[in-house]
DNA sequence: CACCAGGCAAGTA
DNA sequence: TACTTGCATGGT
């Protein structure tokens, strides 16, 4: 069972790889870069994330010790493009405080911890679900805790691999019962599967054109 | 015009 | 546990 999971993902991995080539994700220059995008990016398309981004930049907001300081009312205004932008400016503030608070705002001894603690202290965050954790996870902290998003899921139920109702963390074993914690394998393996979704299965009921089209695992 | 995007929390039954 | 709804801008 776990070994013929681990064969179609690799045989999926080998030929994404083969006709997409290397993503190199997370796009961003720091940890803290990470960990604000992928709260920004939630149900919001990457493109308005970096408006936002862009912004933050400009005002000189996108570093923690920036950012820790500065008062919601004036992060919201910043983090508009990108929508939801009341809830996302909290959502920060909550991280933020966290850090502050528990870790003596040394973000980085905060993301070098046990990866299981790191995962549940990120859960315990107003405004972090279980996507955002993994992903802050996986290329923030570069711990290898797999990411399952919109198009993991889309994917792998489209073509019967898993069922269409299947939870968070049930989709997430499935990856992580049969696999090696491999980091660079994981971001990867998610980086294909997101630029996948954005080419092949995106405003579309079925993957019609996607690479992935009537594959059985067999190659 | 309607629908969707690299989710999540809070409310309801 | 398993739905439903609000959150919000910008692209197709």
């Amino acid at each position: 069972m776990n070994h013929q999971r681990r064969e179609l993902i690799f045989s999926i991995f080998q030929h994404l790889l083969a006709v997409l080539g290397p993503q190199n994700w997370w796009p961003a220059e720091t940890a803290f870069e990470v960990i604000v995008g992928a709260i920004l990016t939630q149900n919001t398309a990457w493109k308005n994330v970096e408006k936002s981004i862009a912004n933050l930049r400009s005002h000189g907001l996108l570093t923690f010790d920036s950012l820790c300081h500065a008062p919601i009312a004036e992060l919201a205004p910043v983090l508009r493009p990108s929508g939801y932008y009341n809830q996302k400016s909290r959502k920060i503030k909550a991280f933020c405080d966290v850090i502050e608070e528990r870790w003596q705002g040394d973000l980085a001894l905060f993301l070098s911890q046990d990866m299981n603690l790191l995962r549940s202290e990120l859960l315990s965050v107003s405004g972090i679900g279980p996507e955002t954790a993994d992903s802050i996870i996986l290329y923030a902290a570069a711990q290898p805790s797999f990411v399952v998003d919109t198009y993991t899921h889309r994917i792998f139920m489209r073509h019967g691999w898993v069922a269409d109702n299947i939870s968070y963390e049930d989709l997430r074993e499935y990856f992580m019962s049969c696999l090696a914690p491999d980091l660079k394998f994981f971001q990867e393996l998610h980086a294909l599967l997101v630029r996948t979704g954005h080419l092949f299965c995106r405003r579309k009921p079925l993957c019609v054109s996607c690479p992935l089209s009537g594959w059985n695992g067999a190659g």
